[in-house]
DNA sequence: CAGTATTATTCAAACGTTTGATTGAATCAA
DNA sequence: TTGATTCAATCAAACGTTTGAATAATACTG
């Protein structure tokens, strides 16, 4: 107790330079020793704490989970709004927390190209987060999605079109570099998050309205 | 002449095995060997027709570049419609386009798969892809959308809706372990593409509609 | 057209380096 | 002293690349 050190855990350094440079090199380019020299220990530390450099790929992985778990809290499952409106305003809201978790929350910086990286190949890791992370909040907001246009909440039609409002968020993350070029954009910044975001809740109203006619 | 061999040539064989192995496992995940062996020739090969490893992975880009542009001819920059509704066509028929090379085009699917990894990573090989392939066809959808909605071509929220609908298309095959997952897909045949495309066309026309008022 | 010189391509083998992992000693806190 | 942790040093394996000889294809010459 009382850790008067200046540095964290050596363990908890080497998730968050895992974190790092997996989630910029890759799996496969990053080296123990990149790692090790990162989080300023030994690369013994690595099979030391996590049994090799694989298990510390699964434990950036559950770090993740945590910390995304409690930065968006899921609603209580039971308690599901009641008009339609208000299903579209707590989609809505959800929708704007995951862009700003994407694209300007600063505690998230390091740990969304990991998140996008391993989502993109198929694997352990991708398994994990899709279970603990995305599948719960896709089943809410595919019910959420069903009040608010009076469809069937497990129908085919909901669900992608829950995949397709996400997808785009997770798009404009994914190929940021080339939106930035097209858009002539020096970065995204809030006011391009800003505009990143209204389209997408644009194209939800669009779509939500249509499919309530 | 004459050639009554049954192999193409050693070139082009890397190719092929370049696209197929740096597709699934990654560049870093691939080694010099395993793209040799399903060459079918001598790791040396690489060297004397690439380069090295990296020269490979420029010329699988280029491979790519010249397939895509054979299979996806742009239309004629000068000839865009003339009203509204055949405007609105020709995006949608570039979208079904554009899926049926992302899901189900035999031929494309050896490349699909290295062509969004290296579009998810910035690069040299991203900015080729891009500039080459997704660039001129996003200024036309840009100038069709404009068409299409009375909008400023140029407009931000014209490039950016663009970049929504196509940003579906590909996030619905990057994703697509999780997609299939979430839906109790056995995998995605023609039925599963034409539900995927149609809820894409069926957000676009959203979009358009209600960006035309 | 035959025979030779020239070039292009492929090959097995080896190069030096880097990889992830392991070792046993050293260090630390309790 | 004890158990936990970190360390420098070392390991075999795999890495991308290079080598020089062998082979195949092409051009030249008499």
């Amino acid at each position: 107790m009382t850790e008067s050190n200046l540095l964290p855990d050596t363990r908890t350094r080497l998730i968050a330079a895992g974190l790092h440079l997996f989630g910029r090199g890759g799996f496969d380019g990053t080296s123990t020793r990149e790692l090790a020299r990162r989080a300023e220990t030994n690369v013994a530390s690595i099979a030391y704490h996590f049994g090799g450099k694989a298990g510390l790929r699964q434990a950036c992985a559950e770090s993740i989970a945590h910390r995304v778990s409690s930065r968006m809290s899921l609603a209580d499952a039971d308690a599901l709004p009641q008009d339609p409106q208000a299903a579209l305003s707590e989609i809505e809201d959800t929708l704007r927390q995951f862009a700003t978790m994407l694209y300007s929350a600063p505690e998230a910086e390091d740990f969304v190209p990991f998140l996008l990286r391993e989502l993109t190949e198929p694997g352990e890791i991708a398994e994990l987060i899709f279970t603990r992370l995305l599948l719960p909040r896709h089943v809410r907001l595919c019910r959420l999605w069903a009040l608010a246009t009076g469809r069937p909440a497990e129908a085919d039609a909901v669900k992608l079109a829950v995949f397709a409002a996400i997808g785009q968020l997770l798009y404009f993350r994914i190929a940021r570099p080339l939106v930035t070029r097209r858009m002539n954009w020096p970065g995204i910044g809030p006011d391009e998050t800003a505009q990143i975001t209204e389209t997408v809740i644009a194209n939800l109203r669009a779509a939500i309205e249509r499919s309530r006619t």
